[in-house]
DNA sequence: TGACAAGTAGACAGACCTGTCTGTATATAT
DNA sequence: ATATATACAGACAGGTCTGTCTACTTGTCA
């Protein structure tokens, strides 16, 4: 049975995403949720404490997410890297997460509500991206590039353009555009 | 004369730009533009009308910079496009807006929190990237490219991940990234 | 001088915000 | 059967939000 605390992050996530972090209210989210201010106050001591959980809920699902689709697209680390550009183009499109559609990235909203980049919700967003790139990391070190780091940081690169192009203009191709450039990138950086 | 207008635009655009939109109260805009409430809204219908304004000014403001910078590093229109990511590095660290810092791209920060497409704020997001797109048409034709737009799109595509590598992780470098793909990306579409 | 435009301060309404508190109900475990 | 943990509804305090209103002051132009 779910507990109400996962309720709360679950409610709480989707409305944060959706009509941002300084918009929703507590109580919208008690409503929604249909859990008491008291539980949720002896679960979390503040509004930015659910902020935090949200997105630490948003980041293990994110990467399960991604991670999971490019896993299952091959067992070639260079097509798994492809493949990365492809799921975005699933999530831009709205299906990826039941119920959430496509609002751009939350750890980017965050970052832009929480500009500081102390406070702790732009930590998570910064840590978030740090995964990924560790991941990607990983894969450009498996598929033989000279430079690893240095390869997956253009791959993240062109992913986060990608999100933001599709975001702000609403163009969901731009998937597609990241993926021809880091074919190219690919192609130069690891021997055939 | 500054005219009060004026005043309260730019105090505006500060104030949204570097603690965001939602979070910034009326009242504070007014206490620190020095000017009283019912001359606000004898200007501006509501906040959201201000906020309109002030990305208004923020689109010209930017957009000035940003074509300024590249027309004066080069008469080459390749060169012009490749001075885009060193004036973009410049602005990460600070130096381009007196008094305002980096903090993001206004127009991302906006469409967080605003993620409707249909909203005003979204709106004048969308027509910002769109410009500066056109822009960058403009300079891969005129640098001979085969398919300008595609090229272009790349380009802006490259901007917008370092814009956002910048702020989330607070990586001023992501700028120089951007411009090593850029590099290879005119080599192999330019003819020389 | 007198008319008019533009700006001022500050009170106000009504809604909404976060966070606290009381008192009650329910369920489980000993 | 009783103690304990968990959740409930709903009132409340104290603050902030946007937007409206009144009444006063300044500057300009004719």
């Amino acid at each position: 049975m779910r507990s109400k605390r996962d309720d709360l992050i679950d409610t709480a996530l989707r409305l944060f995403y959706t009509q941002g972090f300084n918009a929703t209210g507590i109580d919208k989210i008690l409503a929604e949720s249909g859990v008491a201010k008291m539980t949720m106050y002896k679960h979390f001591k503040s509004k930015d404490d659910l902020i935090v959980a949200a997105l630490e809920r948003r980041d293990e699902q994110f990467r399960d997410w991604l991670t999971g689709e490019m896993e299952k697209a091959s067992s070639e680390p260079r097509a798994k890297l492809l493949a990365m550009y492809d799921a975005l183009e699933i999530w831009f499109t709205g299906r990826a997460f039941k119920g959430l559609g496509f609002a751009g990235c939350a750890f980017i909203n965050a970052s832009g509500e929480f500009s500081k980049l102390d406070h702790p919700a732009h930590r998570i967003a910064a840590d978030h991206k740090k995964k990924i790139l560790d991941y990607l990391v990983e894969l450009c070190s498996a598929a033989g590039a000279a430079d690893p780091v240095g390869l997956a940081e253009q791959l993240a690169l062109l992913k986060e353009g990608a999100i933001v192009t599709a975001q702000v203009r609403g163009l969901s191709d731009a998937a597609q555009i990241a993926k021809s450039i880091a074919t190219g990138l690919l192609d130069a950086a690891i021997p055939a």
